[in-house]
Formats: structure tokens, C-alpha cells, sequence
DNA sequence: AGAGCTCTTTGTTCTTCAGCAAACTCGGGG
DNA sequence: CCCCGAGTTTGCTGAAGAACAAAGAGCTCT
């Protein structure tokens, strides 16, 4: 296998501050692997024998009730860690990650958590810091779920995920991987046929455009008015 | 004022591993402190001062909406460590602690965090197990408000309290601190109203017995049916 | 080019639950 | 001891959105 080159990690948070021979350390302990569109790579509930960073495409990271509905607890992008069940003491993965299109990971065994937490200057709080901006997102879906009507969930979800991976093109920005009416709903507690509804509407009102699989949001302001309508 | 005794510590999971001397140098740092019921400990937004053990009481933590919604995101019990932005990497405060109870807390300043994390065994890990736990609670929260209907989301806040702080008396368990029929909405997302009618109808059934801030479950076993009863 | 997916749209019906309204009850403070 | 306010109950109405149904539209694989 040809040796990862050190630019990889370079500029990436958890590692920005380590040194070039600390990275080429990091790196030669590192598995790559490239995972096809929808693919799982870890499952909920399984135990947590790596750690993971994700180097190019889109994970979702789903949970799946015993009913079988499914919920899209959130998205990784590039340059995440994701995985890192040790880092909030648990040995087993809280939910399953699933890739959106084709991805790049690199994955170290958990048993090195604990080794780069306390060798690598910058590591520990970077991803304490990842830990914490993940608890905050979830704490305002919860708040979203607990008080916003449908269509502001959703427009909110949206608005979202331009923020998180949006790539401007003329005419607006747009959603640059692959989603569905169903996991949109997936990720507001609703149903692909109100999502779809929402949709036309919001199209014949000129704030978005979409197609088959894919979104574009033509009116970021005017879906923020409405996701802050009041119910 | 009177020097806090060093058994007050030691059983408590974060300094269980601690030595005597360790745990006299902990307290030494600590301020006591006694709230009143319902008192704000910190507020939403405000600056991480300091971090916090609750010792005595209940606690809840709220956040408020922009349109005065508010949503109660956990109850912390005594023993519990609360207030740790800094182990997520924050510098302020992400929800307000209301006391619910008289609450008896100590509490050390932020910049002791790092500190206690390098210095004592066990604290680190023992902290971002609570980290976890509270991660794993708000997110199986986020699956029930996602896929559960009202009278299953009651039923599983109830007994969720019940399990966290239950006291076994004869007849049933009660929920040992008191808590509103609004209190309950404002942990699932719906209203003081539709509270109301679903406690009457279980206490009907005989699921559970309440009166004015007071609630005890009679057949927890019937009322866990309930909550995984397919919607 | 066609078959057969998966994804999307749109219509209709039905349920759940929020909103509004008003009365009642308990408990504590003046 | 009575008043007042916080907490609770209950009835009624209406709206949001889920469920059910069915057809249409792109892609992809032979």
C-alpha cells in the first residue's frame, strides 16, 4: 500500500498542531479505506474497536427503532472524526454510519484513543471540542422538535445542511450530495409526502429548485423567514 | 466556615479512585452552596465561571426559545457532576440549571478543569462517561420525539424519572421531587393540557396515582407497555 | 430500447392533539 | 379565616399532518 502523504492531516483540527514527524506517526498507524454510496461502516450497538476520520464524501449516522422507523441523528463532512465512542466513554457505537456517496476514511484502533488524547498537543481539546458542537446540535433539534410545526423543521434541516456542506453555484446554493424527500423527513420526524408538498410549495414560491435527489436552495433568506415563523 | 467533610466525595463516581489527601485538596478548592427551590444556578449563554456537583436536591436543566417555549432537556440528581462546559470544549454555558428542590451543590472554578482531568485517576473518565450518558438520554429523546406519539413520550418521560430518582413506597414508586403537569409537557413537547387528560385516564386504569405536584406510578409494568405500544 | 427499480407528486380521508375557554381545588400568606 | 394564585380538570373546536392510495418520472442495468 503507498504511504499517506502528510498533507492529508495537515490542516485538519484535531492534528493542526502536531509536528511533521508526529503526523507521519499518526498516519502510519492510520487504515484508509474508500466505502461505495450506502454503505454501513459501523453499526449501532456494535462495539467500538476503531475511531474514524473522514478525509472525503458525506456520512449520515442513523438510528433505527425497533418499529423500524429510522431517524438521521446527523451528517459528518470532511475532516470530521467520527467513531469516537471512547471519547464519552462507551465501548460500544451509539448509532450506525452509513456512507451517502463514496467516502475516504482513515480509522485507528480505540485501544489508541487514550495514547493520542495524551500525547498529541491540541487532539484532546479539538475533539472534546467536536463532542461538544455535535451535543449542542442535537440539543437544538430537540428544541425544534419539542416546539416547531413541520414546515419550520424542515426548512431549518435544510438550511442546515447549506451550512454544512453547501456549495455555492449560480443561482443559489445547493446541497452537494445525494438526499431524498425520505431522509429529509427522516431527519424531522415527518413523512416523505409532507416533505415532498413542502417542496412544490417552496419551489412555486421560488425558494428552492429540485430534482431527483438533489437540491437547490435558490432563497436561503426568505426559507430563513420561514423557519422562523412562529407556529 | 465549617470545613467540608472528605466523605462526602468519596463515593461519588468522578473522585471514588481519589486519596484522602486528594480529596481534602478538592474540597479545599470547592465553594458549598445551598439554593432555594426553584432558583437559576446559571443561566443559557452566560460565561462558564465555574463547574458544579450537585450533592443534595434535583436539578433541571431548561432552554428557552426565542418565543418563550420552554423545553427541559435533563434532570441531573444528586451525584451528579453539572455545568462541565469545559469538558465539551465550551466556554459558556449551553442550558440554564434551575434548582427544582432545595439543592445543596459545590462547585470549583472553570480553570480547575484541566487540572482535575490531568491530575486525578479517574476523573476524566468518569466524566465523559456523564458526557455520554447525557449524549445517549437526549438522543434517544430525539428518536421518541421523532417517532413516538404524545401518550408514548409521557409515558416514557415518567418513566425515565422514575428510574433516575424513584423512590419505592408502599402502593408504587413516587417521583420524589415535585413536578407539574406543565413540567411534563415542557419534557415532551406538548401541552399542560393533553398532560393532564392522558394522567387522568392512566390513573383511571391504575397505572399511576398523582395529586398536585406529585406523582406515583402503581404498575410501572402496565405503563411500559403503554410507551412501546406501536403508534 | 425496454424493464424494473427508486424516487416523487398529488389527491383524499381520518386521527391526533393543540388552542381556546372556563370552572374547580388545593395550599399558603396576609 | 378567607383570599388569592398556582396547579389541575374537562369540554369543545379546528387545524396540522399522518395514512392510504395511485400514478408519473428519472436512472440504471441488461
Amino acid at each position: 500500500m503507498r504511504k499517506l502523504d502528510e498533507s492529508l492531516l495537515g490542516h485538519i483540527p484535531p492534528f493542526r498542531n502536531l509536528s511533521r514527524p508526529e503526523i507521519r506517526a499518526v498516519l502510519d498507524l492510520a487504515e484508509p479505506r474508500r466505502f461505495a454510496a450506502s454503505t454501513a461502516i459501523f453499526d449501532e450497538g456494535q462495539f467500538a474497536e476503531r475511531f474514524y476520520l473522514l478525509l472525503d464524501g458525506h456520512i449520515r449516522v442513523i438510528r433505527t427503532t425497533e418499529g423500524g422507523d429510522q431517524v438521521i441523528a446527523l451528517h459528518i463532512v470532511a475532516g470530521q472524526l467520527f467513531g469516537i465512542a471512547a471519547a464519552i466513554g462507551r465501548d460500544t457505537y451509539p448509532a450506525t454510519a452509513m456512507s451517502v456517496d463514496d467516502c475516504l476514511v482513515l480509522s485507528w484502533p480505540t485501544n489508541q484513543w487514550s495514547k493520542f488524547i495524551a500525547t498529541y498537543d491540541g487532539f484532546a481539546t479539538e475533539s472534546y471540542k467536536v463532542v461538544g458542537e455535535r451535543m449542542g446540535e442535537m440539543n437544538n433539534r430537540l428544541v425544534e422538535m419539542a416546539t416547531q410545526q413541520v414546515e419550520q423543521r424542515v426548512a431549518r434541516a435544510v438550511l442546515r445542511l447549506i451550512n454544512q456542506s453547501g456549495k455555492k453555484i449560480d443561482g443559489g446554493i445547493e446541497i452537494d450530495f445525494p438526499i431524498t424527500r425520505q431522509n429529509l423527513s427522516d431527519m424531522t420526524g415527518t413523512t416523505l409526502h409532507t416533505v415532498s408538498r413542502l417542496m412544490s410549495a417552496w419551489e412555486k414560491g421560488g425558494l428552492v429548485k429540485s430534482s431527483r435527489r438533489h437540491i437547490v436552495v435558490t432563497d436561503a433568506h426568505g426559507l430563513v423567514v420561514l423557519s422562523e415563523k412562529s407556529g
